[in-house]
RNA sequence: GUCCCCGUAGCUCAACCGGAUAGAGUGCUUGGCUUCGAACCAAGAGGUUGCAGGUUCGAGUCCUGCCGGGGACACCA
């Protein structure tokens, strides 16, 4: 609907024109600022400090209500209500209601489809998310990698692009010989088998303790990896092994949070491609040597002064992450050929992704655009780092057992009857969406912090909240279908455009016009790689919904045309919410 | 020390390219289940947007400086 009235806002004045949606609708549905904007290009010429404005104010009022003439006239005939202009320069614009009328039979008719676009036309993008490692477990910071990553994934196939998934898997480097060298001094198979994960973390823990007291743990770790990369039968196989138990408790979590991977590469499969790579940085001369080490020194290329010198290769030459993410790259770019790489990874690595685009640059990787998606730090309720070694780190899959628990306590207390089958299947829906939407309605830059009882939280702007209101709507039209044998495709046909016309209140038009913004939500998210957009809208539509049931009888209206298309509103809205979810990566049960 | 992110209601967060009276949730006070499901709805109180300047018709948003929190910064990933 936006973008209809930009379409109108520009054949009306010959340029492109921001259309907002006010926040009180006193100032319209929609409303321009145009009028201020070229009023303030007009006024370029100097004037005196202190001397007043003499544009400004006046003239684009003027402007505003010149404009507002013309756009009135371009539209086609009843689209808006009314259009007017206020100080100063708003053009502000009220759609009528039987374009609104004729919108939501339009979006009816899409079903399912509808907010889907072909903006990505086919284009491939690889985001990469979650990015485990290997023997340790997944914690809360995976969990934000992983939601908001996947829900991206969602969003730019439903704009049209051809997607990647790809979990990178941290299954290399020194953290590993440490592991091996702590294996061989106190490991036992048996206790491994027997727990992979904890075990291995609580052997890494204490090897953790010995190196920070005697520093020849920490050379013993190193060596145990040298030999590891250098092709050591004994570590190799004790490597493989370790990589494979944990990957198995992974898949665990991940069927539980419904994400799936179309790529999934450790770190060491790049192993082979390193040598190569660094010999051909130091002929270039992009990287040169310094203290023994390999260095590419951003300074002697001038668009990327200023960054602080990167290391490709250890003095010992063995491989660093960066000298395997920039192997990852050329690989994912010569494999695939993709669009867009995006990177779903913590702020922390700001700095390591701005050295391997610049790095991508220097030895051109240009047609790919690289973007890293970051977002802030989980912490404590103190605001500390939660460390996975002191042990404070709040692992993923306790955290989903108690949501979904909780869940289904709740089930059972509100909705007995249901089969056990059911309950279980809604519980799992409800404690894992509502952990993901927590992550996802507060996609910002900034830390957040952990908190139990926010985490569990199911009322007000929560998942629960919009699949319970998913839920009510759902039960409506499921009992609209058996009651009085009303058949929706019945209204796909000629008669509703008679029916159509007795929607008229206030909040059905406001519920129209909201339906009407998921598309551009959805591209919106897209464009900017945000999921908090989605998942606000997703809040407010179900607000709305949710006013609305409370208010208007829709199954017991007695007006029988009306009952209908009321109930067509209604399925509208179920769609658009189960398609947002979705979108999320969050299921909207039936019944609740 | 240098660089990155952040600072908005008691708490947790919004605010689309700078736009109108800064919005939600939660907590608190009050009202609503004999009517399509109360994980709900309605009403109220709650703010010098960290501080000081600047740019602009207009600043939470842009610029400069300071204060506060978090993070990164050559042989971890």
């Amino acid at each position: 609907m936006r973008k209809k009235i930009g379409l109108i806002l520009r054949k009306a004045m010959g340029g492109d024109a921001e259309v907002s949606i006010p926040e009180n609708e006193k100032f319209g549905h929609y409303s321009t600022n145009v009028a201020m904007k070229l009023a303030r290009g007009k006024k370029a010429a100097p004037r005196q400090r202190g001397e007043p404005c003499p544009a400004g104010r006046g003239n684009s009022l003027e402007l505003a209500a010149e404009l507002a003439a013309k756009i009135e006239k371009s539209a086609p005939a009843g689209f808006f209500e009314k259009v007017e202009v206020a100080a100063p320069g708003f053009i502000n614009l009220w759609v009528s209601k039987k374009i609104l009328r004729d919108e939501l039979v339009s979006i009816f008719r899409q079903k399912e489809r509808y907010g889907r676009s072909d903006v990505g036309r086919k284009k491939k993008v690889i985001v990469e998310y979650s990015s485990v490692n290997v023997a340790k477990p997944m914690h809360v910071g995976h969990l934000r990698s992983t939601v908001i990553g996947d829900a991206l994934a969602n969003v730019l196939e439903f704009a049209g692009y051809k997607v990647i998934r790809w979990n990178y898997v941290g299954d290399w480097g020194t953290q590993f010989g440490k592991l091996i060298a702590a294996y061989k001094r106190w490991g036992r198979k048996s206790e491994v088998e027997k727990s992979p994960i904890g075990e291995l973390l609580s052997l890494y823990v204490r090897f953790h303790k010995k190196e920070v007291e005697n520093p020849i743990f920490l050379k013993e770790g190193q060596e145990e990896f040298m030999k590891l990369e250098a092709g050591d039968k004994e570590n190799r196989k004790l490597w493989r092994w370790f990589s494979k138990e944990s990957m198995e408790e992974f898949k665990k979590v991940y069927g539980i949070l419904g994400v799936k991977f179309d790529v999934v590469l450790g770190e060491s499969f790049f192993e082979p491609f390193l040598k190569p790579l660094v010999e051909r940085l130091y002929k270039k001369k992009i990287a040169t040597e310094s203290e023994g080490a390999l260095v590419v020194n951003f300074d002697k290329f001038s668009a990327k002064k200023g960054l602080p010198p990167a290391l490709v290769q250890k003095s010992d030459e063995s491989s660093l992450y960066l000298t395997r993410d920039i192997a990852n790259l050329e690989y994912r770019i010569k494999k695939y050929k993709p669009s867009g790489i995006i990177y779903v990874v913590g702020n922390e690595q700001a700095l390591h992704f701005e050295q391997l685009f610049a790095i991508a640059g220097i030895i051109r990787l240009k047609n790919t655009k690289l973007a890293h998606v970051k977002y802030g730090l989980v912490l404590g309720e103190k605001g500390k780092k939660l460390s996975t070694r002191g042990g404070e780190a709040i692992q993923l899959e306790e955290l989903l057992r108690k949501s979904v628990g909780l869940a289904g306590k709740i089930v059972e207390q509100k909705n007995p009857k249901l089969k056990a089958r059911e309950k279980n299947a809604i519980a799992e829906a409800v404690g894992v969406g509502a952990v993901k939407y927590n992550d996802l309605k507060e996609n910002r830059m900034s830390d957040i912090y952990f908190d139990w009882d926010k985490m569990l939280d199911f009322s007000g702007d929560s998942a629960p909240y919009i699949q319970y209101t998913h839920a009510r709507l759902r039960s409506i039209l499921r009992k609209a279908h058996k009651a009085s044998g009303i058949q929706y495709p019945s209204f796909a046909k000629a008669s509703v455009g008679k029916q159509v016309s007795s929607l008229d209140t206030d909040i059905e038009m406001a519920l129209i016009r909201k339906i009407a913004e998921f598309p551009e939500t959805v591209r919106r998210s897209a464009e900017n790689f945000f999921t908090n957009n989605i998942a606000r809208y997703l809040y407010e539509l179900a607000n709305l919904a949710n006013k609305y049931y409370e208010s208007t009888p829709i199954l017991t209206d007695k007006n029988v045309d009306r009952r209908n298309v009321r109930l067509m509103l209604i399925n509208s809205v179920a769609v658009v919410i189960k398609n947002g979810l979705g979108l999320l990566g969050i299921k909207a049960p039936e019944k609740i």
